[in-house]
DNA sequence: TTTGTTTCGGGACGATCGTTCCGGTAGTTT
DNA sequence: AAACTACCGGAACGATCGTCCCGAAACAAA
């Protein structure tokens, strides 16, 4: 007979590790991917040591999972974003702006973190997918004739993050909106 | 009286701190800044292990000190790219996309060290002057009569590199091209 | 209940870490 | 020559690391 119910161990598990994860997560934006040891991120979780060596096989397995689960949280907030203006209306650039001031500003962490995963997966080639999915969702919901002004304007966008990111003080929507609109502007 | 010579010792002491920094950026080059210890920098560089310790005060030290050479050197870099550009009257978008895909070919470890240094730079407020060196090299070089475009520009270059650097297979100059030739145009 | 499976968690092992200590050496000054 | 300074490098300390072992507990199937 086929099994309907999930196997309440299982479903524990399962709960366990994405909390795991989630800790790991916190961990990364707070000190960085050089702040997570099984240890820390058991702490943090406040699960014993042993918890992340039975969930995943490795240190580096937890952070591949880690950092995949954030790329996927990343990929489906830029749908539902872009979902949002279009609903909204909205001309773009304003909407644009605003939120590389929150992932300048307030989501600092998470900015910081989310580059990290960028880094890591230039090193490691199975991170790879995971981290271009958020620029593939992109692609694929955005209405794109110009296929070179689309990749530039991507670009844009890291680019200013980026550089926003080590500056020493975040950026205001205000201050963006100029360089966005021109980023955005056919020629 | 002033002494003109310089002392001897002093002298062999900062040529093999010069060593340890070029070890460093060797290991980061390979390995990232996470493969950096006291102990792989000293191996690296064919020295005792309390080496490191005795010119650098801590790690953390060797690291700082490490990136902020990095940054010095591709600070002149630009330096006398720009120079030799201007003198060969380039065009431009071509030198560009040449030293991006060379960026992302052949010299692309060196290119994840310095963003492993923009990432740094992200957490330690003392590193930021460092990290924007090269951007304001460039800054006080260029002329740029549009500022908001001079801005689009830096970042989509460093979006590029940032993204050439997780694509399975480095950009060839011919791919990056019109991309560089649409950041260039102006509107 | 009995048997089997999955998760839990305390404890510990060996490796590696950053750092310190300290005697030895080379170079400079008096 | 002697005194002083700066660099060198072997050895080791305590802390922390990743990981493994193994019995207990929770749960499912028989």
């Amino acid at each position: 007979m086929v099994k309907l119910q999930t196997d309440g161990r299982k479903a524990r598990g399962e709960k366990r590790r994405a909390e795991l994860i989630a800790a790991t997560l916190r961990i990364i934006e707070r000190d960085g991917v050089a702040g997570v040891t099984h240890r820390t991120v058991a702490a943090e979780a406040g699960v014993p040591t042993t918890s992340t060596t039975y969930h995943f096989s490795s240190l580096d397995d937890l952070l591949v999972a880690t950092l995949i689960s954030c790329a996927r949280d990343m990929a489906t907030e830029v749908y539902w974003m872009i979902d949002r203006a279009r609903s909204r209306g909205s001309r773009g650039a304003e909407e644009v702006a605003g939120l590389l001031a929150e992932a300048l500003g307030p989501r600092r962490g998470r900015t910081m973190a989310e580059y990290e995963l960028y880094l890591l997966a230039a090193r490691k080639p199975e991170l790879r997918p995971a981290a271009r999915r958020w620029l593939d969702v992109l692609t694929s919901m955005v209405r794109h004739d110009d296929e070179v002004a689309f990749r530039v304007f991507l670009a844009g966008i890291d680019g200013l993050l980026i550089q926003g990111l080590i500056d020493d003080e975040p950026p205001s929507a205000e201050e963006l909106r100029p360089v966005v609109d021109y980023l955005l502007k056919p020629r």
